[in-house]
DNA sequence: GATGAATGAGGATTCATTCAT
DNA sequence: TATGAATGAATCCTCATTCAT
C-alpha cells in the first residue's frame, strides 16, 4: 500500500513540475502512476491536498539546509559555503524550483509551503545567528535579501550552463564576486 | 469603439492580475468590462491572444526604462538611479509583477514578453553601455544578476511596507546598502 | 449593387458548395464575396434564404433539360440523348450535384428546390410526352427511375474518369449498354 | 456498465438520424440516453468517434449481404434474390439510410464506412463471383452501376408505399422489369 | 446602399470528484 | 484497499443575426 502511495507521489511530483498545479490534471497523474484515479483521491482526497503533501515532501527531502552548522565558521567560510550549497541545489533542482516560484506567486501555496518566504527565512535565522557568533553588527534583512536575490536571479536570469555543471574555477569567480559585495556592508 | 476595446483591456488587466492566465475567465472578464463575451472574441479572438496584448501593452506603459539615458552619468549616480526607479515601479505595480513572474515561470509567455528575460537583458545592456563610458572593466553579466536580484528580491521577500512608501531616509539606506555591494567588485 | 449581389451569390455557391449549408458560414461566404457581413443579410434576410436563393438561380441556369424538345425523336435517339445529355451535366458538375443530393437528403431543400424529386419528375414527363408520341405502353415510373438510378449511380459510384472527359467510344459503349437495358421492357 | 453504453449507442442512433451529424448534439443524445453528457465522452471520447462507432455497428448489423451465398445459383434467381433482398432492407430502413447516404456526400464519412461505396463494391464483388461461376462475360462494372443504381433510385424517389410493404405481386411487377433490363446486356 | 460593432444562444469538451462494489 | 462508472459544473469558443450610423 506504501507502495502505491509512493507511485502517486512520484508520478505527482514530475506531473505538477511539467505542468504547474492548474494544468496538472488527476487523470494524468493516476495515469503515469499506473493507479486508478479513485485511488488517488483514497489516499489524498483532493487535488490540492496532494499538492501540498508532495510539495511538502519535497521541502523537506530536497531544501534542507544544513545553515545552521556552519554559523559559527568565519564570515568568509560561511557566506562561501551558503552560497555554495544552495546554489548547487537550485540548479540542480531547476524545473522543481521554478513551478515552486510559481505556485507560491500564484498564491497557491499556505504560507508554510511559500518557497521564498521560507527561504528568506532560512538565510535570515541562519545570518543572525552567524552574526550574533561573529559580533557583526549590520543589517540582516538586507543582507538575507541580498543573498536571496543573487540565488533567485540564478533561478531566473539563466542563459548558460546551471551551476552545478561549472567548473571548479568559474564557481569560484561567482563565489568570490558575490562575497565581496557581501562583505562590502558589514 | 475605441471605448469598449479599452473597457475590455482594462477589464481583463484586473481579472489577469488578480487571478493569473488560467484561472481568469473570459466571462468574468466581459463581466467586469460590462461587454457580452463575445464582443470581447471579436476583437482579441482568443483568451491567449488578449492575455498577450494585454502583457505588452503593460510592458510598453509601464515598464519602459531610461536607463539609456543615464548611462553617462558617473557610477554612483548610474547605480543609485537604476535601482530607485526600478524599485519604485515594481513597488508600486507588486500585483502585476507578481503575475508577470509568474506566467513566465509557467511558460505562459512567448519569449519577447518574458518578463525576468526582458529586465535582465535591459540591465544588461544600460551596464555594458556605462561601463564602455566609464572605460571600467568588469563582469557585466554578474553586476547584472546582482542588481536584477536586488529588484527580484524586493518583490519576492517583502515583509514591510513596499519600497515607494519608505522615507527619502529609509529608501536611502537601501541604496546605500546596494550601492556599496556593487560598487566592491569594480 | 447588382454587383455586390452578384459577388455575393457567386461566393455563397462556391462555399456552399465546398462546405455543405450547415458548415457554411455567413462569415467566409462575406469573405470570399469582398462583402461586409451584414451585407449579406440587407439582401437575402437568413442564411437559409441565401441558400435558397443560391439553389434556385444554379437550377435554373445549370440544369435545364431540353428533354421536351427532343420527346418527338424515335425512341433511340430519345433515350440516348436524354442519358448523354444529363449525364455530361451531372460529371460537369459533380460536386454541385453531391452538395444539392446531401442537402435534399438532409431535407434542408423546400419541396420545389428538391433535387432527386426535381429530375425524377423531368424524367418521368419526358418519357411520358415520348411514349404518348410513339404509343408505346410501358411502365413510365419504372422506367423513370430507371433512367434516374443510372443517374445517380454515376454521381455517387464514380471510381476512373467523370463522363464528360470520356472518349466518344467509350460513351458510347456505355450508352448502349443502358439503351439495351431500357429497351428490354418496352 | 454494457448498459449504459447501449443505452448511448440506441439513442445516437435515433438523433443521428433524426439529424444527421452537424445538428445532432451529444446533450440530446445524452438526454436520450438517459445519461450525462460527460458520460458520453468518457465511453467515446468525442462525437465524431460516438458517430463512427454507431455506424460501424449499424453497418454490421443491419446491411450484411448474404451475395456470395448466392453467387451459384442461376442468373434469374442470381439478380432477383439480390434485388429484392437488397430493396426489402433499404426500404426497411429508409431514413438510416437516407443519412448515411447524405453523411456519405458531406464526406463525414472515412472511406470504410463510406456507404455508396460499400454498397457498390459489394455488388460489384458478387456480380463478378456469379459472372465466373456461370462463364458470363460481360461488363461487371455497368452491371454493378445499374444494380446499384436501382436500389438508389428506390431510396431517393419514393412516392408511394415503400418496397416492403408492396404485396407479391406488385414486387413482382418490379423484380421483373428490372430482371429484364439486367438480362438484356449479358 | 453599405457597414463596423455588438450580442444571445448554444456546442463540444474537460475536470475534479463521488458512488457502489 | 482498490477501482470502474458516472457526473455537475465550468470553459473556451462559434454562429447567425441585429443595431446604429
Amino acid at each position: 500500500m506504501r507502495d502505491k502511495t509512493d507511485q502517486i507521489i512520484r508520478a505527482a511530483i514530475n506531473v505538477f513540475v511539467k505542468k504547474g498545479f492548474l494544468q496538472a490534471t488527476t487523470q494524468e497523474i493516476a495515469k503515469e502512476a499506473d493507479v486508478a484515479e479513485v485511488t488517488l483521491y483514497r489516499k489524498f482526497s483532493t487535488k490540492q491536498n496532494l499538492f501540498e503533501t508532495v510539495i511538502k515532501k519535497v521541502l523537506e527531502n530536497q531544501f534542507q539546509t544544513k545553515i545552521i552548522k556552519i554559523a559559527e565558521e568565519n564570515t568568509d567560510s560561511f557566506f562561501l559555503k551558503i552560497l555554495d550549497d544552495r546554489l548547487e541545489t537550485l540548479s540542480k533542482n531547476h524545473k522543481m524550483i521554478k513551478m515552486l516560484l510559481a505556485e507560491s506567486l500564484m498564491g497557491n501555496l499556505s504560507n508554510d509551503l511559500n518557497f521564498p518566504v521560507l527561504i528568506f527565512n532560512g538565510l535570515k535565522k541562519g545570518i543572525q545567528l552567524h552574526f550574533d557568533c561573529m559580533n557583526i553588527n549590520a543589517n540582516v534583512e538586507l543582507v538575507a535579501q541580498q543573498i536571496g536575490g543573487i540565488l533567485l536571479s540564478n533561478v531566473l536570469f539563466i542563459n548558460g550552463a546551471p551551476y552545478f555543471e561549472l567548473t571548479h574555477e568559474e564557481k569560484k569567480v561567482i563565489l568570490n564576486h558575490h562575497l565581496q559585495s557581501l562583505k562590502a556592508n558589514l
